[in-house]
DNA sequence: TATTGTTATACTCTATAACTATA
DNA sequence: TATAGTTATAGAGTATAACAATA
């Protein structure tokens, strides 16, 4: 059957998949999901930051960001401690463990972006990073209201 | 907060977020998502195309086909006739009702498209749809077999 | 035996509303 | 009032296993 071509959207979802599909094989052993390991890298890269910070960051609801961020302290690798200067808030950290489990993570996750390179190029991939964080900017993308 | 970049994954997941909101809102008077709109343009140019061989063009399981065939007949878009020839299958086509829906719904999609185009440029479009579709052909990946 | 369509089930991601405690 | 975190809920999307009817 003729597939589907033309289709910026359709285009996208495919590539997703395959990329997703992918990343999950390659850290299967680490049982880190993409969006576990984008957690680990903004709380690594900012020691102290909040939920909120964090769910911002990623544009996913603080809601959506409670299970996750349990799951990833039940496992022991991030640190949630009250703050001093604002009761309501959590300062987040890595453990230890978490910064060991992303040193790991980051070296699988290379991997998995060593076969991107390998299918695009090196050329290729810097093209389509510039063309998708363009894409999403698109104007009212942001969530709904 | 130091936004996530360098992750083609991370950039391919919010650019189809921003995406797939400017699509569903673009086309939100018909309410027809994209995988909807994909399964109307696939039996449009298949006439009499199966259930089996739709999923399997758009990637997806026969079983998570059924709930979406069955809303498009519910809705008076899509016709699913018993096959003579093999008593296993259902024959798919478009209604009337289910052709001008795809018209108006086409119409709509290339407005959606033209936001694309006005955010990244025509050639860009197309340097994207070609990463898109390499990128798509990871190994490991196939849905289709 | 293999395939088509189906049911059932479960897991992930996402969105919204409403609540609490703090500011 | 406004914000941080939480709970509850609902809707999509996707994956697998098993089944009846048909090939």
């Amino acid at each position: 059957m003729t597939p589907l071509s033309g289709y910026v959207g359709y285009a996208l979802r495919r590539a997703q998949g395959a990329i997703f599909a992918d990343f999950n094989h390659t850290l299967a052993e680490l049982n880190l999901r993409p969006g576990q390991f984008a957690v680990l890298v903004l709380i690594d890269q900012n020691p102290g930051t909040s939920q909120s910070s964090v769910s911002a960051a990623l544009g996913i609801q603080k809601a959506n960001f409670v299970a996750t961020i349990a799951d990833l302290e039940d496992r022991g690798l991030v640190r949630r401690r009250k703050s001093e200067s604002d009761g309501r808030t959590y300062s987040l950290s890595l453990t230890p463990r978490g910064r060991a489990t992303l040193q790991h993570a980051a070296e699988l996750q290379s991997l998995h972006e060593a076969r991107v390179i390998a299918q695009i190029g090196s050329e290729g991939r810097l093209q389509l990073l510039n063309l998708l964080d363009r894409l999403a900017r698109l104007p009212g993308s942001s969530p709904l209201k």
